[in-house]
DNA sequence: TAATATTTTGGTTAATTAGACAAATGCAAA
DNA sequence: TTTGCATTTGTCTAATTAACCAAAATATTA
C-alpha cells in the first residue's frame, strides 16, 4: 500500500481514530477486548476503576472514530473492536514501550 | 502479550507515540519514512507543502514522542523511523479508512 | 569574517480535549 | 406504573494542541 495515495479525508479519519486510541485509559480498555471479547460498560468500569460515566464517554469516543461497536443486550451495552486487527495498533505501540 | 500488565507509566508512554502520530500530516510523514527512508526537513516540507517551521515543529513532537530519530548530516537534519514495526500502526489505521 | 542555507525555538491566538458532576434516558422486573 | 439499574448526555473549567510568524541557532561556503 501506498500512504502517499491517501486522500485528505482517509488521513483525517486515520487521525481520528488515532486520536481515539491514544489515551492511556483507552490504551487499557482495548487491551480487554482483544480476540472479539465484548464487555459492558459496567463491566470495563469496574475493571479499570474508573468512574462508570467517564467511562462511557471513553467508549462513546472510541465507538464515534469507528475504533469499537457496541450492542445493546437488555440492560447491557456491549463492546467490542469493529476491526479486529485493531489490536495490533495497542500491541505494536506496546512492544515499543517496552524494548 | 497482556496488557493488563502495563504500567500506568508504559500506558501513558504508548498514549503519548499515538498521539504524536495521530495527526493528517505527521501521518502522511510517516508514510513517506517507510522502509528505513530518511529524509530531511526540506525535502518532508516540499513533499507535503506545508510550512517549513511547521514541518519542523511536527517532526520534533515526533522526535520528542520517541517515534523518530534525526541524524544531523552537514546542514541536513535526517529523521527516520525509531522502531520499524511503527509502519505498521499507520498501515493498519489506513486499511480500516479503505475497507 | 560575512553571507547563505537549514533547522529549531518562542510567542500568540484559536480550537480541541479531559475529567468531574448532575441530569436525563432506556430497559426490566415487581 | 413505579422502582431500580445501566447508560448516555449536557455543562463547566482547566489543560492541551495547532498553526502561523518572527527570531535565533547551527553549519557550510565565499
Amino acid at each position: 500500500m501506498d500512504f502517499k495515495d491517501l486522500t485528505t479525508e482517509q488521513l483525517e479519519e486515520a487521525a481520528n481514530m488515532l486520536k481515539a486510541i491514544a489515551h492511556p485509559m483507552r490504551i487499557a480498555i482495548l487491551g480487554y477486548l482483544e480476540d472479539g471479547k465484548k464487555l459492558t460498560v459496567t463491566e470495563i468500569h469496574e475493571l479499570l476503576k474508573i468512574e462508570q460515566s467517564t467511562t462511557s464517554h471513553h467508549l462513546g469516543i472510541l465507538k464515534d472514530k469507528g475504533v469499537l461497536c457496541s450492542k445493546r443486550e437488555g440492560k447491557n451495552t456491549y463492546y467490542f473492536l469493529k476491526h479486529a486487527n485493531l489490536s495490533n495498533i495497542v500491541n505494536c505501540v506496546s512492544k515499543c514501550t517496552m524494548g
